[in-house]
DNA sequence: CATGAATGAGTTTTCATTCAT
DNA sequence: CATGAATGAAAACTCATTCAT
């Protein structure tokens, strides 16, 4: 069986070892369990993979890139600042419930990071971009008189942003589901649209902007 | 080299596999490692503790008491919710400064839930507790009329605790508080008063509470 | 892609598995990384050769038959015993200066056929047949007088071979090189007249050989 | 079993990892296989020694200093200079006979050193107190009229010791042997005493001293 | 009851060898 | 017939756990 490995095999790989790492971390996962369960040798990750912390990465990768295009549907989309975090709600939603392993993913990076070996060329940061992106549609808002002339536009984005990773992780990562569904009942997950529109409320409330009737 | 170990001994043993566990996360944290730190023998830490989970579990215990510790300061003090909130702000940003470790581990707990061979049993929910608790001064508040009549209050109690994590993780993590800074600032550390009085802001809007002049 | 070998890049291949042998040893060399280097495919290599082993062999094959036409040359020349053990002294060293691959390889079969699960078969003893060539030009110098009776032929035609092989050593390995420096001095290398002459005279001496005017 | 290791299981690492080092070599022992030799686990081999090529620095330390005891007997013997070449023969050649993995692993390094990621750290160079003490010794003899004038004292100490190696060798290294045994015969391992004398003949006619009668 | 060296299963990584193209 | 990616056994090394002192 040494035919060369299918795109669908390398992609299986990559998957494979994004659910992997994911779950256990970068020290908990096993590059042979990986492997295996991606129905390929290990010589195949070495092959394609320097070593642990190059498959890591490479997971990382991938999974920012996702992230990204979340994100990106909204940019392209435009629209009110509501419309457009209402759009980045719905997105978010979606994507966490079709795709949970990139956010699994990208919740381990927020852990990996603290540790020495592990890999800490990681995060090329993708939160500069979403950071200056929310900023500045803060700013704006506030310069045409839609929010509140009080607040701090960089904090603001913050508070906005840790919202928007809060509820990621509460949809993607079992801790914050189990948590999700203590604050907000066992059947939450049928409940994508109310959840949404109180969030929305919540968030506009903050901004202090006025809610489309 | 044979007397039993003091209080300060076995103390100082939970104190070091609660910063390695934070910094490494239980599969990367080592006992051995952890036990010489602590300036104790490999064996101590098996006459304690049943095996690796086992001291994880009891640094978990450790940790989520003092976190508990935060909030129990506030529910003590009482004042209306504008106040308790500030002052929950407030106890977060001095806790999370003095003793990040405790932030750093219960961070570490999200993550290894997610994996099979790590601690399930972990997260004996110190969340429920909080939960009812703001879920609770969030419904007296709506009935009293102080906040919007349209809100959920599991669903706002569940936005606030949100902010509250992302604001502990932000000070204590080091990929949040990196974050931190990309969104508002390299001198962030320096400015409590500020971050504080902008999340009140954000929060208080969220809930339509007027803030007191 | 498909064209069969030239020739040159049989030999290539060959040249370049002496290097890495020579380098590396048996056990640490690289058939991937030889292959590589010789810019054939691996796969070539395992149709010409049997396995590791066998190239090996094929290495100290060739490394032998040059080391064999090495003295083939004074052989033919003939002259006196003092005339070709000149010979001999300067062809090797010219041989080790220009082809030190072969040499080392030679060093390397030395240490090889020490271990069970490296090729015991190696040395189809390239030894006997200098062993006979010196041992008679010894005999038949003894008995025409030139050389001290009280000698043994086979005993001495071994000690001058040990002088011999050191000698191709002492240019060719880098450990040797490096002891031939600490004994003659670190501009050694552009001494070979000297070295020559020195050989020449402890040589002759040991034989009782006059040396001529 | 988790008593303390012995001395003599200490010991018996090191032996049997001189054994295996000098019989396969850096690349080709195996540590795992080591260690089962020794019987102690592997574990035991990693607490005592950093890495593989930790442990072989530890073999060659050790091999190295038992060569210097064998020349270290002749030095504190003194005598004339024919006397002291006669023990250093003899002393070899009972080192060589008991104790032939020292000299197998001595052989292994001169081999080590021409690898890149072997251990190039090796050799202290064993060699230069031999050398210097040889130079000096023929030095004398030849200032005292003992040697003939016209030979280089360092160039000469270095065949000599040429000479000594390729005894050592020639005794304790399977390829060696053999070859000793095509120029000299298959009973050369009862014959000491002879090879000793032919030896001291061919050395002392290099030098040009005069045997005694 | 503490000690900490020893254990050995398990992990990462290498590389000789195979075989579909 | 050459190719070179794939294979997987085997090697170096780690570390949770044990137990003689």
């Amino acid at each position: 069986m040494l035919k060369p490995l299918t795109k669908e095999q390398t992609d299986k790989l990559l998957e494979t070892a994004i659910l992997h790492f994911g779950e256990k971390g970068f020290a908990g996962a096993n590059i042979n369990k990986i492997a295996g369960d991606a129905g390929v040798s290990v010589g195949v990750v070495y092959k394609y993979y320097k070593d642990k912390k190059d498959l890591f990465l490479a997971c990382v990768d991938k999974s920012l890139e996702f992230l990204d295009s979340v994100f990106e549907h909204t940019r392209q989309q435009g629209g009110t600042l509501i419309e457009m975090i209402e759009d980045l709600i719905r997105q978010s939603q979606v994507a966490a419930h079709e795709h949970p392993e990139y956010f699994r993913l990208y919740h381990q990076i927020t852990v990996s990071v603290d540790s020495d070996d592990a890999p800490e060329e990681a995060p090329r940061m993708i939160e500069s971009s979403a950071a200056r992106m929310y900023r500045q549609l803060i700013s704006e808002a506030k310069e045409a008189g839609h929010v509140r002339a009080d607040l701090d536009s960089g904090m603001f984005a913050f508070f906005f942003d840790n919202l928007l990773m809060m509820l990621h992780f509460s949809y993607a990562c079992k801790y914050y589901h189990e948590r999700l569904k203590v604050f907000c009942g066992e059947d939450i997950d049928s409940h994508d649209e109310k959840v949404r529109q109180q969030m929305l409320k919540f968030i506009t409330g903050a901004l202090g902007l006025e809610q489309p009737e």
